[in-house]
DNA sequence: TCTGGCAGTCGGGGGCCGGGAGTGCCAGCC
DNA sequence: GGCTGGCACTCCCGGCCCCCGACTGCCAGA
């Protein structure tokens, strides 16, 4: 553990080398208000933080820079409250205010905000199909050979699934089908439905009724492994970019943010080890080394949902960041238990 | 118009200067197969072709630089056949002959498709829900004062729109409405359904029966002037970004790209003016001023659908864009009126 | 009309240097 | 004992210069 100077130098480094992005010398330091030592005596606290790897330099004649464990260190120790500002908090209240309308399109606009407030680049995970009750199943013919099968879950999302008919069923045995399917189906959660077998429906193994093929046709797509991906919204790469200098690492970074399984698996990892925010090297993706994540799952009806983030830069405001993130995954989630 | 060695000339100016992202001199341009004069011959051209606005000459002692009226004769003028490699054109065969089930999907994947095919961020416009006929409707009640109103096209796209009941309409009276919305609209596009009143539905002015408040808020929603705004997906970032060096331009760009309406705009706007190449400031943006676009119409059913695009740096490879980008209309185009 | 040659221009890279920012250490002082 | 001022040292950075080389434009001759 560090002593309190330490600590308050250790500060210092920090917010300064946010701020600035260049390496903090101990002069600068040692003019900090907080800071009623020499600069001498910051010199050798300095040294003392480097050889404990909270700081690093890049060469002799240089200031110093935070490193991962300094970071880490700030974010866990020295974080501050952590408020959001007025104009920053009224943006808030003024955009829960008036969104309302498709869950999907509230996600995708809450990722801007997110990314408006913190000039990061801003992730929602939108809440997983599987736990939603299914409100509604019907099935839609397209053409002789396709239905579509629609499904209504609670949240007001929708799953479509297209289903290839082995035959040429005419309506009255899709909509037969389909209301076979509904009757099953409707209260359940969309996981239980995808457990659902052929017998359970009153099908008939070997049975070649019309209405049990395509009913069978169904489940089979309904139970396929196709994981629920959950949706992702992604905003703000354009700020994230601005907070780099290399073209070749915000390349990288967008490699990343492509894969939106990769996305997802990133945050729920960060948040399944108990961590909020994940700096450099902790996110677990070497591509992301100049980068940190700040994460918070945000609360529907009592049940985390989903998970919100913001991807910037190792030298983020992270006090900013978790305030952001933490009152928007909060609104988000009342907003969403409303219903 | 240019006599055929200048054409020459030019060709292989752009060219080079496309693969080396170099200003190319004169006797680089000498040793070019095609062409067979010498180094001076090329720089008395070179001279001719700048003070005509083709080439640019960044400063004296330098090579030459394409202008964008250069880019511009180069691609009407010069413009090879754009053959596509073939492992490319197996890409692109496997992928449609794979690619199956939902809509969105299959464009999102597209613009995955065309972005690995050229390198190059990918635009895909979906078709227009406007014209698409109405399969079926359906009001969902989601909780005492919401229902959702879900509207599948012909072409497997869905509609959604959340409707706030001003009752506590029961189940029975959102079914109700729900049917008398399926009877009028069923069959007919989604324009014509937009324009729906409520006294064609036999909404008498003024009625407070319960049915007929649920069906005349329903169609307030549908008819509301949400513009239906086409689906986007945008694929290719991280290539986008690794053609250019300067991270302010990525920045900018991806600000553009962030804007889905705007892209929409861009490219219908492209379109509108006969081009399928856009170069720098031809795109009508001032912050794609590095970028070129390469657009072009997919059609189902024998009719304009949707655009896709490529959007990448000035020197791009217009050949394999050019060749790419119609490949995959042509395919996507017939791929959806298979339906 | 093309070509070889030649003089001219100018950017970029390498070497050099001085300034300055920053450090580590040490001796002295409270 | 710990903090401080001072000092010597290090080394990056920016400016400067200069040369090299790439490229050009132009001209005279084939």
């Amino acid at each position: 553990m560090l002593d309190e100077r330490k600590a308050i130098i250790l500060r210092a480094v920090v917010t300064e080398y946010i701020e600035t992005a260049q390496p903090v010398g101990s002069s600068h330091v040692a003019t900090s208000p907080e800071v009623n030592v020499s600069s001498a005596t910051v010199r050798n606290a300095m040294a003392s933080l480097e050889s404990e790897g909270y700081l690093h330099q890049p060469h002799t004649s240089a200031g110093r820079v935070p490193t991962e464990k300094g970071y880490r260190f700030f974010v866990d120790q020295l974080g501050g409250p952590g408020r959001l500002g007025a104009s920053e908090t009224q943006q808030v209240r003024t955009f829960f205010a008036r969104t309302h309308g498709e869950i999907e399109q509230m996600l995708a606009d809450t990722s801007r905000l997110l990314s408006n407030l913190t000039r990061y680049a801003a992730v929602v995970v939108g809440p997983p199909h599987e736990v939603a009750t299914v409100m509604s199943v019907q099935l839609v013919p397209l053409s002789h050979r396709v239905a579509l099968a629609v499904i209504v879950l609670s949240n007001g999302a929708i799953e479509k699934h297209t289903i290839d008919l082995d035959l040429d069923a005419d309506e009255l045995v899709v909509s037969a089908a389909g209301a076979r399917l509904a009757a099953a189906a409707v209260g359940h959660t969309l996981s239980e439905v995808g457990s659902l077998t052929p017998e359970r429906l009153g099908v008939v193994a070997g049975a070649d009724g019309s209405v049990d093929r395509v009913v069978s046709a169904a489940l089979a797509v309904l139970r396929g492994d196709h994981r629920h991906e959950e949706q992702v919204f992604i905003g703000g790469t354009s700020e994230m970019a601005a907070a780099f200098d290399a073209v070749g690492t915000v390349s990288e970074i967008l490699r990343i943010l492509e894969q939106q399984l990769l996305v997802v698996n990133l945050l729920e990892d960060v948040l399944g080890r108990g961590l909020s925010v994940a700096i450099g090297r902790e996110t677990g993706n070497e591509a992301l080394a100049d980068c940190s994540l700040v994460v918070a799952p945000y609360v529907v009806d009592g049940e985390a949902a989903g998970t919100i983030g913001v991807l910037g830069p190792t030298r983020m405001h992270y006090d900013q960041a978790l305030a952001a993130v933490a009152v928007v995954a909060n609104r988000l989630g009342r907003r969403l238990s409303e219903g």
